[in-house]
DNA sequence: CAAGTACCCTACTAAAACAATAGGTTATTT
DNA sequence: AAATAACCTATTGTTTTAGTAGGGTACTTG
């Protein structure tokens, strides 16, 4: 599991796609244009969004992409799993045999660790993202 | 809070030096040979773990490092933000002003996830670490 | 059917972060 | 005095991130 900017992109573009779905399709110009990512590196990640099945895309006018299901089905992990290579962090490349023993239970332990926040961000779902936006969103009107 | 092969060093650094705390300080060295990290690539992370008072440091012969505090009064969480600049992530330069309130909510919520994530890391003690350890060792030891 | 739209794909480039190397100085112990 | 190990700075190579360029293909609509 790797938490960088590049993931955060991810999880914004679909957002992004999940705020605006009423309107069918959304074309990454679009989500370019709102988000602030350049156009090409969405492509890029929505290749892969693709590629896992995140997003259904639509071609020509009126096409774009739209969230393959509902957004309470669709959890931060697996975005930001589709857009990462996952690669294995392992200097023995698992098979545990690095250091006498002793190294390959860090590995353990970090890879216990790094599925744990896999396992808490498996929580969290586009769905409770959106409500929360929805709850701020009230918030600056009253305020306003 | 990113999430990298850099923190992962630091934390198998730090847990490192718990497990070998008995033995009073532990040089680089030797945390260098047992764990595969470059000398100085430690020297550079453990620069930055003795700026925020997570090791102490001894000079000359039997020197080294050691905790700061006990292993139940250290998590996780701030070991890999000691390592880790913590930019700012948003184009807005946290102004909230990017694009008509829009853009600025979908930081907010990323905020949001991040500061979950640092909250659930901030809940791993090295204590607990140390702990998974010992059980991995009596069982290898059942084993053989 | 022609034009425009927007996905789709590959290659390349610039910048940042990661990781390691090199070459020292300073404090401490023996 | 000599050895040890932290401390410090600069430099380098590699990988990842992010963006650019330039095309192609499928689809809709006038």
């Amino acid at each position: 599991m790797r938490l960088t900017t590049r993931g955060r992109y991810a999880v914004a573009a679909m957002l992004d796609l999940a705020m605006h779905r009423d309107n069918g399709s959304v074309s990454l110009a679009d989500i370019s244009s709102r988000q602030g990512i350049s156009l090409s590196y969405l492509e890029q990640l929505f290749a892969k969004l693709r590629q896992q099945k995140l997003v259904i895309s639509a071609r020509g006018p009126g096409g774009g992409y739209r969230l393959s299901r509902d957004t309470q089905d669709i959890n931060v992990a697996e975005i930001i799993d589709a857009v990462n290579e996952s690669i294995d962090a392992t200097s023995c490349s698992g098979k545990g045999n690095c250091n006498k023993g002793d190294l390959c239970l860090t590995h353990d332990l970090w890879n216990d660790l790094s599925i744990q926040i896999h396992r808490f961000l498996h929580n969290v779902s586009l769905d409770s993202l959106v409500h929360k936006h929805d709850v701020q969103l009230v918030t600056l009107q009253q305020n306003s």
